[in-house]
RNA sequence: GGUCCCAUAGCUCAGCUGGAUAGAGCAACAGAUUUCUAAUCUGUAGGUCAUAGGUUCGAAUCCUAUUGGGAUCACCA
C-alpha cells in the first residue's frame, strides 16, 4: 500500500510544508474493534503540523480521501489515523494480485545462499533435537527460494572421529555379525545401539580401575576400551584396510537409515560433504594466518588468534603438534564451500551452544580478510528440553525421532477414527493422511516457535490436534477444498461483485499479506513467522466459512465470488504450509 | 569470573524496525449443528509483560543495573 505512504507524503508537503521521506512513514493494521484495515499513526507528524494529534488525523484523512480515489473514508482516534479502503479496491486486490499463479511468487532475486543443516553424527540414530534442526533447516531454505534466492541445502555428515570408532568396536567386540539384514533392525539404530554398549562397557573398566585406586581421571585414560577405540582411530588415519572396510560397511547402515528418516521427515539435500574428506583442511589457512599476522604461535607451537580487543578470549587455531582442532576444520570447510559455489549468504543451522564458536569462525574470517565473511550466518536455535531435563544420548534419555514420528501417526489415527471420517478411505488412503497428519501435528509443533527459544517437549503430553496447531490449518484446508469439490467454477461471472462483508475483506486484507510476510521470514530467518501468518489466514477462513453460506450464496455473483475467495485462501494455505514442510490434504 | 541467549495469562506461545484498552491456543465455564466437514465457530473468566531505574509525546519492545533459568570459554563436534 505505498500508494497511501506516497499520497501522505504529499498531504503533509501541501498542509504544512514540509517534505518526508517515505521510509519515516509507517502504516500498521487497523486494530479489529476500529473501522478501517490500514492506519497511520500521526504523532511525529504534529511536530510538522504544529496542532493536536487528533487534527492533524482528521487533516490528513480529508486529504487522503480527496486525492486517492481508493479511501472511501477514515477516522481518528486518539491521534490514530484509520482508513477504510473501498471494496472495489479489495475486489481488486483478489482478482488481480490474488488469484493469479504468480501471486507471492519473487523473482530471482540473483543471489546465492548455502543452508547448511541436518549435520549428523554417523554413530547414533536422529533424536528430537535434530528433528528441529532438519525442520527448521529446510523450512528456511524453502523460505529463501520463495524470496527470490537460489539455494543450496548442504549436509556436512561428521562421519569420523572416535565416536564413530566406539560403535565400531564395540560391534567388533559383541556384534556377532550382526547385521541390518540380519536383526531387521534399522542401520542407525543397530549402530546406535552398539554406541551405547561401548559407554556401558567402558564404565565398568573404569569403575574397576577405580576400585584398584586409580583417579576417575587416570582410569578413563587408561580403560582399554577406549585405549582400543583410540587405535582404531589411528588405523583409520593411516588407511588400515580392516578398519575403513568396516568403517564403511557400517556408515552404510547409518545412511540407510537416516535416508529413511528423512524421507519420513520430507527433507531434502542438494550437496553432501564428509567430514572425512573435510578433517584435514584448514592448516593452509592457518598459514596465510601466521604469514598475514592475524594468527601467533606461541612457545610449544600451537597457533592462536587474539581476540581480546573484541571482547573475545584467546583462541586455539591449531595443536602444538600441528593436528587440527574443531576451529581448524571449520575454517578449511568454509573456505571449500565457497569455493564450490561462490554464494553470497551461508546459513548454518547449528543449536545455541556453539554461539561461541562461530562467532569466533566468523570473526577469524573476517580478519584473514574474506570478503565473502560478512555474508555468514550462523541461524541458533534452543534445545529441546525433556521435562526429566537436557537429552542425552549416551545415557538414552531421549525422544528417537523415528520413535516420535510412528507416535505421531498412531495419535493421528486414534484421533481420526475416533471422529469417524475415514470408513470409506482406502488402507493406503488411510495411512497416506495419517502421516500428513501426524507430522503437520509434530512439524508446526516445532516450527510455529521463534527458533532461538528453547522448546519444552513433554512425551507424556501428546502433541494437540486442536486450536493453534497443524491439523487445524490441514482441516481448514480440506474444508475448503470439499466445498470447491462440489461445485464448477464460473469463470465468466468475474469481478461483478460490488460491495463486501467484513469477514471478507478481513479475509482478503490477510491473503494479501501474504508477499510480505514471506519477506520477513525471510529476512528473520524464521518459519515462525510464516506458522502465525497462516494460522491467522486460516482462523479468518473459518470465520467466513461460518458466517457466510458459499454453495447457498444470495446470488450467482456472490457465490461465484466466494468460491473465488475460497480457491484464494486455499491456495495460499497450502504454500504458506509447504514452506513449513507441511502438507495439506484434500479432505480430513 | 568473562561472554552470549531467554523471562509476557495456570500451561504453550504471538506481539514486525517503539504507538491505541498487551493478543491467540490449551485447560475451566456457558453457548452454536433440519443449512457448504463441530479437528469448527461465539462468549465468560484469567496479566504488576521478572524487578528497579533511564530515554521518549508514547516502552512488553530501546539503554543500564539487579534477580532467576540456560549455554559457552585451549584439543567432542
Amino acid at each position: 500500500m505505498d500508494f497511501i505512504i506516497e499520497a501522505t507524503v504529499k498531504a503533509v508537503k501541501a498542509l504544512y510544508q514540509t517534505d518526508l521521506n517515505a521510509a519515516d512513514l509507517s502504516l500498521q493494521p487497523t486494530r479489529k474493534e476500529f473501522e478501517g484495515q490500514t492506519t497511520i499513526v500521526t504523532f511525529p507528524l504534529t511536530k510538522f503540523s504544529r496542532k493536536s494529534p487528533e487534527q492533524t488525523g482528521t487533516e490528513i484523512g480529508e486529504f487522503l480521501k480527496n486525492e486517492v480515489k481508493e479511501i472511501s473514508g477514515f477516522n481518528v482516534i486518539k491521534g490514530f489515523l484509520n482508513i477504510s479502503l473501498t471494496d472495489a479496491f479489495w475486489i481488486d486486490k483478489l482478482y488481480t494480485e490474488i488469484l493469479p499463479d504468480n501471486f507471492a511468487v519473487s523473482k530471482p532475486n540473483g543471489k546465492k545462499v548455502m543452508v547448511e543443516y541436518s549435520s549428523p553424527n554417523t554413530n547414533k540414530p536422529l533424536h528430537l533435537g535434530h528433528v528441529r534442526n532438519n525442520l527448521l533447516g529446510y523450512s528456511v531454505a524453502e523460505i529463501l527460494k520463495a524470496a527470490g534466492y537460489e539455494v543450496i541445502k548442504a549436509n556436512l555428515v561428521n562421519d569420523r572421529g572416535i565416536h564413530i570408532c566406539k560403535s565400531m568396536l564395540a560391534w567388533q567386540k559383541f556384534g556377532d555379525g550382526e547385521t541390518p539384514e540380519s536383526t531387521g533392525e534399522k542401520g542407525d539404530h543397530l549402530v546406535g545401539k552398539y554406541y551405547v554398549l561401548f559407554d556401558k562397557e567402558y564404565k565398568k573398566q573404569i569403575e574397576e580401575l577405580r576400585s584398584f585406586g586409580q583417579t576417575e581421571e587416570e582410569a578413563k585414560k587408561n580403560a582399554p576400551m577406549i585405549k582400543e577405540a583410540q587405535e582404531m582411530l589411528q588405523k583409520w588415519e593411516t588407511g588400515n584396510d580392516e578398519v575403513i572396510s568396516l568403517w564403511k560397511t557400517m556408515n552404510l547402515w547409518v545412511y540407510d537409515g537416516f535416508g529413511k528418516t528423512y524421507k519420513a521427515l520430507g527433507v531434502d539435500f542438494d550437496k553432501f560433504y564428509y567430514e572425512s574428506d573435510t578433517y584435514l583442511l584448514g592448516k593452509d589457512i592457518v598459514d596465510e594466518g601466521l604469514e598475514k599476522g592475524v594468527f601467533f604461535k606461541k612457545e610449544d607451537g600451537s597457533v592462536w588468534i587474539d581476540l581480546t580487543a573484541d571482547g573475545l578470549d584467546e583462541k586455539l587455531v591449531l595443536l602444538a603438534d600441528s593436528t587440527s582442532v574443531y576451529m581448524t576444520q571449520d575454517l578449511g570447510t568454509a573456505q571449500l564451500k565457497y569455493n564450490d559455489f561462490h554464494m553470497n549468504e551461508s546459513i548454518y543451522v547449528v543449536g545455541n551452544e556453539q554461539d561461541y564458536h562461530f562467532k569466533v569462525l566468523f570473526l577469524i574470517l573476517q580478519k584473514l580478510g574474506k570478503q565473502w565473511a560478512t555474508g555468514l550466518y550462523h541461524l541458533s536455535y534452543g534445545m529441546v528440553d525433556l521435562p526429566s531435563g537436557k537429552m542425552k544420548s549416551r545415557e538414552g534419555t531421549v525422544v528417537d525421532a523415528d520413535d516420535l514420528i510412528n507416535e505421531m501417526e498412531q495419535t493421528a489415527k486414534e484421533q481420526t477414527e475416533a471422529l469417524g471420517k475415514v470408513e470409506e478411505y482406502s488402507e493406503e488412503e488411510k495411512q497416506q493422511l495419517f502421516h500428513t497428519i501426524g507430522m503437520g501435528a509434530l512439524k508446526y509443533f516445532l516450527l510455529k516457535v521463534d527458533p532461538k527459544k528453547r522448546l519444552l517437549f513433554d512425551p507424556n503430553e501428546s502433541v494437540d490436534f486442536q486450536g493453534h496447531t497443524g491439523p487445524f490449518i490441514q482441516y481448514t484446508h480440506a474444508r475448503i477444498r470439499s466445498v470447491l469439490s462440489r461445485v464448477e467454477l464460473n469463470a465468466t461471472l468475474k469481478n461483478e461483485i460490488t460491495s463486501l462483508y467484513a469477514e471478507e475483506r478481513d479475509l482478503i486484507l490477510a491473503l494479501s499479506q501474504f508477499p510480505e510476510t514471506i519477506a520477513l521470514a525471510a529476512v528473520g530467518h524464521s518459519p515462525a513467522i510464516i506458522a502465525n501468518y497462516v494460522y491467522e489466514v486460516a482462523k479468518s477462513f473459518n470465520k467466513f466459512y461460518h458466517e457466510k453460506s458459499i454453495l447457498q450464496a444470495e446470488d450467482e455473483v456472490t457465490k461465484q465470488f466466494r468460491l473465488q475467495l475460497s480457491v484464494a485462501s486455499a491456495k495460499v494455505i497450502n504454500k504458506s504450509m509447504k514452506l513449513l514442510g507441511i502438507e495439506v490434504p484434500e479432505r480430513m
